[in-house]
DNA sequence: TTCCTTCAATCTGTCTGACAGCCTGACTGC
DNA sequence: GCAGTCAGGCTGTCAGACAGATTGAAGGAA
């Protein structure tokens, strides 16, 4: 990306040569204040055993322990608000919104907002689902099949009750990529959604997207119970086929928002 | 993420349908003024066609012209640069570092730095990278086909002149991601190989890791451009399987640096 | 007692002003 | 022509100030 590709032509070495040399050297970030307080939240996050909700100290206590300006402060702590890490709440505080573990790092994606997004990131989310499915029936544990199964079970009573299924849903899915004992694949898979979702602000679960693929769901929850990972790898390519479908729907009907997503 | 699971209990109906219900809201954005900054800066960036690498006016500037504080400013780009768009250097400047047009958006990932994070970040590589090798394989018109081979060739001769063939092989892997005809794939197959990298911080490309999977790329080359999809998968399978053997024997031996990412 | 209103303390968002250190381009002397 | 020097511009950081939002507690009404 900060990287320059050479021309393909195999004449001239030379240039390669220095390209290549230069691969060696990465890019040494001189140490800011904003990053040694990141480090330091970090620690205390740690030390002082914050979960995600808890709120923060305020800015003003924190630049007094740390001795540094407030400005510092509230710099560092937009690093992690841009990064999903806190939330800042005016006038009440910044509060944790994910796991700050010191020896966590980050890496932002940019995605193009396009007419075909839809299905860019749906076509994404099937390599990395069927890759989980996998992982999931090969190598969950019993505890975790039965999370799976139960989570399954509270899915289908809430379909059936006629209530929105969205967050059951969630959870279902979550169960299996909780399972694959990769939890990396959860965390793209989670994200690369969430920007389905805000390319397409409908809330997913409605009846626009992914109804039809619900009843296929209890064939796709045996398989990775019985510990079958072609057939469930068939059953989750089959249920992303329909959310597909879906998807080609709602591109055909043209009901994309144009606007940017905020 | 910001979500509380419900307990998998089937019992309690009422906190899920609270929950269902609540699926139907996004979290409303108080506009702050930051969001307005940047916003402003995207049309400026678009209109003036800014390129990636070209200087931002002064923070100064930009305060005068949208009559906001400086602070305003710093914060707003101090997101930018927390999501890597762009880069500021002390004394000199701020300058583009990616493609800021108006309707991209950003997703951040979050990884933690464990014993095993590089198996992690090579599985959700591998499901990546099949996928997108299918794609290419399917979809690839003749002059992507051609640059393939090209960037084939010239990783050939690199590597036989004994160079460091970090780039080149960089290159002929990012032809494969462009002939997908879903950039997103490319995208996030590069985010989360530098953040392989991150965690290993010695450049891939030495001896230490992928030398022995380098013989096998011809075999891939020839399948993407033969259009033969099954065979391309077989074989990009095959250099992923060297290539995790060789993380599994940097495992093996320790080299892991045991200090944070800075 | 219980509930609602009011209020003061607290916190974040933003602006202003200031200064040190870094960077860059132009100038100067050889 | 070239290398060293310098002034101006820019970012990083700090301190102080104020408006608006939030929150929890005190106090009054039913």
């Amino acid at each position: 990306m900060e990287k320059q590709i050479p021309p393909a032509s195999t004449g001239s070495g030379r240039s390669a040569q220095a390209d290549d040399a230069a691969g060696h050297l990465r890019p040494l970030e001189s140490r800011t204040r904003d990053m040694d307080v990141l480090d330091a939240l970090a620690d205390m996050i740690a030390k002082a055993g914050l979960k995600v909700g808890d709120r923060l100290p305020s800015e003003l206590v924190l630049a007094q322990r740390l001795a540094v300006g407030r400005s510092t402060i509230r710099e560092a702590l937009k690093s992690w608000q841009s990064l999903g890490l806190v939330t800042k709440r005016t006038g009440s505080g910044s509060y944790l919104a994910a796991d700050v573990s010191p020896g966590s790092f980050h890496i932002p994606l940019t995605i193009k907002l396009e007419g075909e997004s839809l299905l860019r990131t749906h076509q994404v989310r099937r390599a990395l689902e069927v890759a989980v499915t996998r992982e999931a029936a090969c190598n969950a544990t019993d505890a975790q099949r039965a999370e799976i199964r139960a989570r399954y079970e509270h899915l289908m009573a809430v379909f059936h009750s006629g209530e929105h299924w969205y967050a059951a849903d969630h959870a279902f899915h979550r169960a299996i990529y909780d399972a694959s004992s990769n939890p990396l694949f959860g965390e793209v898979i989670q994200q690369v959604q969430s920007a389905f979702h805000r390319i397409y602000t409908e809330p997913f679960g409605t009846t626009a997207i992914g109804a039809a693929s619900l009843a296929l769901h209890g064939a796709l929850c045996d398989a990775i119970c019985d510990g079958d990972a072609e057939r469930a790898v068939e059953q989750i390519n089959i249920i992303l086929d329909e959310t597909e479908k879906d998807v080609r729907r709602i591109l055909a009907t043209g009901v994309l928002d144009a606007g940017r997503p905020k």
